[in-house]
DNA sequence: CGTCAGATTGAGCAGCTTCAACGTATGTGG
DNA sequence: CCACATACGTTGAAGCTGCTCAATCTGACG
């Protein structure tokens, strides 16, 4: 395992839902069968893929996409620090998408096997795990409902209250400042629009004074105005800590 | 129970992904609490509920739905015969969307206590509940590209062509002909597109001769035609059995 | 200093919206 | 059995959001 990085946002993003018993958190350290490095813009894992391992992200970005007959792409799902990136490739065996380094990414693997056994002996850790995936399903929703009836402004907006929350939760940085070393083009694929456009809205939120975003930092300097633009309300995120 | 309705549309969704026990079905059966029926146009869940049970559809269809500032819904879901519509609040407590039943709906009631011993007893059966979750969360991402990248025909032909298949999954109907007892202005709720524009393109999809949509019965004259239309490739719906 | 990826700008166009009206089928009360 | 109400579908016209194409700018890097 590389150096600087560890297990620490994955345990953060479950302790901000339940806690964890020791022996939970050594069964989860048991699972890693190794870990591993990819580089920005290369797949982690593509559609039509059958993998006998999931993939933790432990430090960088990256995006679950598909590509459509003319060329274009839609990102489906951002990932972070924390985040498996593909643990619904345990039960679901296929994948129906590809997943994207955005950055340089630091990963650990989960076989399959080992998470087979860890669903026999661990049931409330199933049940997090499954909650893990269930996180990103309502996610899923809220970004529908943000591409279906929300303008590509607010959408914008949405996303990086969003991202501030997630990046938050593990540590990496706070609600209203933070690292975000991907390009417009890639958040334009995220966000229904044209790069074009997506410049376009970049800049009017600049001149609303809602978004600071230069050099990979973002900062949102009117987070309750930024907010009510975006229709943003955290508890999709489910950050209460409860019996699951 | 009503004497018409019953669990073979939810036997068959699970057993198209893979083989189930006699125990484990009757483990299922166990699990019921009692059945109940929403009439159309009720909520079956809200937005902030924390519901002690979870709701599978037995007859009918269902939306998920999110209401935003200006009054607008979008719809998230669409639910039928044999899907669970909120198994996720199981692990994830409250709900960050409502539901409501589109049509008159009977229902079979899963109380939490009573699926958490089901995760303590039976593994496997745990994994494929997790996986009828997931398989909402693939729906979610291809609806997420349809809405981003899309146009309404388009996506509104894809939404024809992802009910055929659930429908004759299930046992009701054929993947080119089913009922689908639903108005245009809910399904322009879940295009993302207003009422005026939906039957727009109703009318084009007529024109076209790829849409038969009367008296709440639709037939696809010519699928291959429309799944090219709408770039349809029925693999996110993992309809393959094997071990999970 | 040249190169290249990414960001920015302008201009014209297409898809979808809004508003408003009208059509049509079904049901209900007098 | 008619008068009316209601829900849903359909149509037209004007306007805005976001698109495409094409060019230009900027900063990082070899």
């Amino acid at each position: 395992m590389p150096g600087e990085v560890g297990l620490d946002e994955f345990f953060k993003r479950l302790e901000a839902r339940d806690d964890l018993g020791s022996a939970e958190r050594q069964a989860l350290r048991n699972s890693i069968s190794s870990f591993g490095h990819f580089d920005s813009q290369t797949d982690m894992v593509k559609e039509g893929d059958r993998p006998k391992r999931s993939t933790l992200l432990l430090n960088g970005f990256a995006a679950r996409y598909k590509i459509l007959a003319n060329g274009e792409r839609q990102i489906s799902a951002i990932h972070v620090a924390g985040d498996f990136i593909d643990l619904h490739s345990f039960p679901l065996k296929e994948m129906d998408h590809s997943v994207l380094a955005l950055t340089d990414c630091e990963v650990a693997f989960f076989p399959h096997s080992e998470l087979e056994k860890l669903t026999t002996a661990y049931p409330h850790l199933t049940r997090m795990l499954w909650l893990l995936t269930l996180l990103d399903s309502a996610i899923h929703r809220e970004w529908i409902t943000a591409l279906g009836r929300l303008s590509a402004e607010a959408r914008h907006a949405h996303l990086m209250c969003e991202l501030g929350i997630r990046l938050e939760a593990v540590g990496h940085g706070t609600r209203d400042k933070f690292d975000l070393p991907i390009t417009q083009t890639d958040l334009a694929d995220a966000m229904g629009v044209s790069a074009v456009h997506e410049n376009r809205v970049v800049q009017s939120l600049r001149a609303k004074g809602l978004l600071i975003w230069q050099g990979g930092m973002v900062t949102l300097p009117d987070l309750e105005a930024i907010y009510q633009l975006a229709e943003f309300d955290v508890r999709y995120l489910h950050l209460v800590k409860e019996h699951r």
